[in-house]
DNA sequence: CGAGACCTTGATTGTCATCAATACTCGTGG
DNA sequence: CCACGAGTATTGATGACAATCAAGGTCTCG
């Protein structure tokens, strides 16, 4: 299950954390860490463990959540290829971590990868970065939930994952599937697994969207996407 | 209006990122920062700012807000004294810092405390802590609008203010002001002016809270508070 | 094939947004 | 000191939207 880390055939060797670093700081990274794959809704960190553990993930999709002493769950993060999963600088790790959709990552202990910082300032300087990206991240969701109305928040949800889903930064995938159910979109949202149902039906009527299957999504009329998820 | 910073006196010495220097090192940033009052409504850092500057708020409240294209503000965070304001590891400021009741904060230029901290490796070691708690605080943010029902929401700002105006980190205080007007509220928690009003008048004919005049709130039944904003 | 999870659709109820009017607060100037 | 006005808060009536309750449909996997 656990392989060793390859930096040559990483799909987002520019992209994540480790492109800070000179080939053989990332290989002395690469040292400490390891490389593992995930199954669709596999535990990647669990909440309590002491001994942390960061992450980037490579491929798929992730989220990081709370659980209440209720037992809802309660989303705060979206992870998507390149980001980093965990929480670097806690003692202790307050969030789940959970894979998506089949997914691969590279986990390094967080001690580690907070001693190597020490010693390597190119490092020590990227990471606060990836934190203050988290941070923006995080802002977003927020955006995403306080729209007023389900059409916004859902159709915001679709651009999303439309960014996301692309390979190039610069113009979002076409079509793509949405990697979480109805549930999640739902939590996510501050809405029922009803309403969303419903919204992403009547987005489809409406000819904004076309769907392939429960999850797959196309988009059809972007401009009246973006003018709802304005909302 | 602009005064050298005056660690002696601080409220928050022992709180803010500042305590993790040894009174040398506390020394030079003082050196490089300065300490200014503002009064309520004042904007501390506008967004758009090239010029970075990031500052530990010393009294008083602010919010960290975007402006949409459309004109609508959207609140991405509260700060209590103790903590940092502004993106310290931003190029560019993308948010507005304002003061939401008469403040003081000490300000310093982004680019001179990160040359601070290249040298200072107790300072490189906290800053990622205070940007994780940031990112804490961003989360527990996403905690209070996704409440399904307007009066835990309300519950849950009137127990987040409590907790911040007290002194005292173990327990919160019992009568404060809430630093907010209902506009804000209401933006904040994503409901309208009149449901903040209202939900308020409601929670106090029940009961659970008491107020005196407009902003000052008295909590009367915690428990009950408490569990609606578990909801 | 059957069981369980997931999704869709319908009918009804409740909550909150909206529209509208009135009161309160505070600072300014007569 | 009082009158005025702008900004802010409360309260009421109404309607839209989403939650809830309920049932049936689809997909997947053993």
């Amino acid at each position: 299950m656990n392989a060793p880390i390859v930096c040559d055939t990483c799909p987002v060797a520019d992209r994540a954390v480790c492109s800070a670093l000179s080939p053989e700081d990332r290989g002395e990274l690469a040292r400490i860490g390891h490389h593992r794959r995930y199954v669709r809704g596999e535990t990647i960190i669990a909440a309590g463990d002491s001994a942390t553990v960061c992450a980037t993930l490579t491929r798929g999709a992730a989220k990081m959540s709370t659980i209440d002493r209720d037992g809802t769950e309660r989303i705060v993060a979206l992870v998507h290829p390149a980001g980093m999963l965990g929480q670097l600088f806690a003692s202790t790790a307050t969030l789940h971590v959970t894979a998506l959709t089949d997914s691969e990552a590279c986990l390094f202990p967080a001690s580690r990868v907070a001693a190597l910082s020490d010693a390597r300032p190119a490092l020590a300087r990227r990471l606060p970065d990836e934190v203050s990206r988290e941070l923006d991240e995080s802002r977003a969701l927020i955006d995403l939930i306080s729209k007023r109305q389900a059409k916004g928040r859902v159709a915001a949800l679709i651009l999303a994952f439309a960014r996301a889903a692309s390979p190039a930064p610069c113009h979002d995938a076409e079509s793509f599937e949405l990697p979480l159910t109805r549930g999640e979109m739902a939590q996510l949202l501050g809405l029922t697994i009803e309403t969303v149902s419903r919204t992403l039906t009547a987005l489809e009527t409406a000819g904004l969207i076309a769907r392939r299957g429960s999850h797959g999504i196309a988009i059809r009329d972007r401009a009246a996407l973006d003018d709802l998820a304005a909302g």
